[in-house]
DNA sequence: CTGAAAGCGCTAACAC
DNA sequence: GTGTTAGCGCTTTCAG
C-alpha cells in the first residue's frame, strides 16, 4: 500500500509537508506543492480513510439504515437524501439488517438516519452521543442527541376517511400494516373520522404486514366470510391495497361499485393499477432533502431547528373509490 | 469517547488483556474475562472501527455502488446480496454518486460491487488491487483484480425476438436504453433473430434512457409520424415498455392488436399493467446471492471461480403480444 | 516554509 | 495468563 511516507520520500520532503501539500495548504511553496502532487500521482497514492478518520474523528459520511432494500417508498427518499448530502460535501452509505447495527457501532460515520423498526430503541440510546446524532424517521423517541422527523400521518388519513364518509360510505374496514409509528398514526386519523360520524367499530381492523400478499389474504378472507360485505377497504399502504384489489377482482366483484379501496404512499403501481388507486401522496424526494439538511444541522450542533417541519401528504383521487 | 484503555483501567488489567478478553480469547482466565466485559458494559464501551481497520486492514464491509437508488431492478439484487453477505459475517454498504467514488478511495471497505455506468473504468483500474477486488455487474473490463458478473442478455432476447417472428410479426422496432452493456447485448440478440429472418432494419432503432417517459416519447413520436406503423415495440426494459404502452393507449390503439409490446426485467408493474406485459424475468435475488458469494471468494483470493455462471433470463408470456 | 514527532484507538508480537 | 509496546497511516502542534 502506498502511504504518505512514500509520497514524501519521492518528493524529497517530510510527511508533514506532503500532507499539507496535498491539501493545498497555503504554507507550502508552490514548487514543493507541485513536486508532492506529482509524486502522489506517480505512485497512485490513495489516502487511507480509516487513518484519517482515526485522527480527525470526522468521516463526512452519513449512514442511512433501512428495513431491507425493497420497500418502494425508500427509493425517492434515498435519492432525496443523497442529492442534498452531496451538495454539502457529505457522503451517504445505506445499509440494512445486522450490517446496520455494526456500522452504527463502528463509528465510521458521523451520524445516522434510521427507518428500520428492527433497530431497537436500546441500541439507539446506546450509540447516540454528542458527536453522533441520530435522526429517526420511523418512530418517536425522546432522548438526548436523538431527533425525530416522521411523516404527518394522522391528519391526512383523517381527511381521506372523512371524504369517504361524506361520499356516503359507512362500513369501512381498516387493513393495517405491521405495528409501527406510521401504521398507528394512520389508524388514529381513520378512527377519528369514523368516530365523528359515529360509525367506528374496532372489530373492523385487520392486521397485515404492508405486503401485497397480506392485503390479498385479508381481503379475500373478509370477502368470503363477512356479512354484510364491507363497502371500503382502507389500507395502511398501497401494496396492501393492491393485494386487496386483486382479491376483489378475483372474487368477481367490481371496484369501486361493490367494494372501494384506498391506500397510502402513492407508489408507481397506484397510478397504473386498473382501476387506479385513490391514495395519499407524500413527496419523499423533498422529505429526503429535508432529512439531509436536518442531519447536517445536527452534525453541526445547530440548535434552531424550527425551519424543519414534518412532511404532510395530499390525497390523490382516482378510480378506486367514489 | 470511551476507549479500550478506560475499560482496561476500570477492570484493572492491561489494554492487551482487555482486548483479548473482549474477543473471548482462550488465553485470558474466565474471571478476568468477566471483569473486562463488565467494565466495558458499565462504561458503554464501543470499539472504534476505524482504529481496528487501520490495524487489521480488514473491515468486513463490502461496498455496493449503484446508479441512484430508484431503479426497480436494484432492490431484489440488494436484498440478495445482503442476505448472503450477512450469512458469511460480512456487512454491506450501498452508495451512489460522488459518495461511491469517495468510499472506494477511502479504503474503508474490503471489496466493491459496481453497477453504475458513472463509475469510470479509469477509477476502477486505479483502485483495484490485490487487497481490493472489484466485481462489475454492468460491464466487461479485462483487468487484474477486476471481475465481471453480468447477466446473459443476448441469448434470451434472441429467443424472445425469434418467438415474435414465429408468431408472424415482421416490422419490429427496438426502443433502446442508455448505451450500456446490458442495452447493447439485448440489442445484439434482437438483431441476430431479425437477421435470421431477413427482416433486420437498422433504422428501426430508437435511443431512449430506460425511463417510462423516454419510452412514452419515442413510441408517441413513432405512432404519430411513422408509416407504416410498427407491429411491435421491442423495449430494452420494462419501464420504457410501460411508457410505450401508455402512448399506444393514448392514441386509441389496442395492445397487442394494433401494436404489440415486449420488455425486459419483469418488474412488478409488468404483471399489473393492463394489458400485462410480456417480458424477460431474471431472478435478481439469486443473482445477488451469487454476487455475494463471488465477492467473498475474491476477497479470500480463491482462484477456482468456475462454479459461478452468468444468470440467464426466461421469457414470461403475457397479454401484450401474441 | 519545512521537519520532527506525538498520538488518534486498536491489535498482536513478544516478554515475563 | 497477563503486561509492555510497536506501529497501522494520517494530521497537526511545535520548533526551527
Amino acid at each position: 500500500m502506498v502511504t504518505i511516507k512514500d509520497v514524501a520520500k519521492l518528493a524529497g520532503v517530510s510527511t508533514a509537508t506532503a500532507s499539507y501539500g496535498l491539501k493545498n495548504d497555503s504554507r507550502v511553496r508552490e514548487g514543493t506543492k507541485i513536486k508532492v502532487v506529482e509524486a502522489a500521482k506517480v505512485l497512485n497514492y490513495i489516502p487511507n480513510g480509516a487513518a484519517r478518520y482515526l485522527k480527525t474523528q470526522k468521516s463526512n459520511i452519513v449512514g442511512v439504515f433501512l428495513d431491507g432494500f425493497s420497500r418502494p417508498t425508500y427509493h425517492k427518499l434515498l435519492d432525496g437524501i443523497n442529492y442534498e448530502l452531496d451538495k454539502h460535501g457529505y457522503n451517504i452509505i445505506v445499509s440494512s439488517g445486522k450490517s446496520a447495527e455494526q456500522l452504527m457501532f463502528n463509528r465510521q460515520i458521523d451520524a445516522a438516519v434510521i427507518h428500520d423498526k428492527n433497530v431497537k430503541n436500546e441500541t439507539i440510546k446506546r450509540v447516540a452521543s454528542d458527536s453522533f446524532p441520530i435522526l429517526l424517521l420511523d418512530r418517536e423517541l425522546k432522548q438526548k442527541f436523538v431527533h425525530e422527523f416522521t411523516i404527518e400521518n394522522t391528519n391526512i388519513t383523517y381527511q381521506l376517511a372523512k371524504h369517504l364518509l361524506e361520499q356516503g360510505y359507512r362500513n369501512i374496514h381498516f387493513i393495517s400494516g405491521v405495528t409501527s409509528y406510521d401504521n398507528t398514526h394512520r389508524y388514529n386519523g381513520f378512527v377519528q373520522a369514523m368516530e365523528e360520524f359515529g360509525v367506528y367499530n374496532p372489530e373492523n381492523y385487520y392486521q397485515g404486514d404492508f405486503s401485497i400478499r397480506s392485503g390479498y389474504n385479508i381481503a379475500n378472507n373478509i370477502i368470503k366470510n363477512k356479512k354484510p360485505m364491507p363497502e371500503v377497504f382502507f389500507c395502511a399502504n398501497d401494496e396492501m391495497a393492491v393485494g386487496a384489489m386483486d382479491a376483489i377482482k378475483e372474487n368477481d366483484l367490481k371496484i369501486p361499485k361493490d367494494i372501494a379501496v384506498v391506500g397510502f404512499d402513492n407508489v408507481e403501481l397506484a397510478k397504473y393499477y386498473s382501476p387506479s388507486l385513490t391514495t395519499i401522496h407524500v413527496d419523499r424526494f423533498m422529505w429526503g432533502n429535508d432529512v439531509a439538511n436536518l442531519i447536517i444541522a445536527l452534525i453541526n450542533k445547530e440548535t434552531d431547528l424550527s425551519r424543519f417541519s414534518k412532511p404532510s401528504g395530499r390525497i390523490i383521487y382516482r378510480e378506486s373509490c367514489k
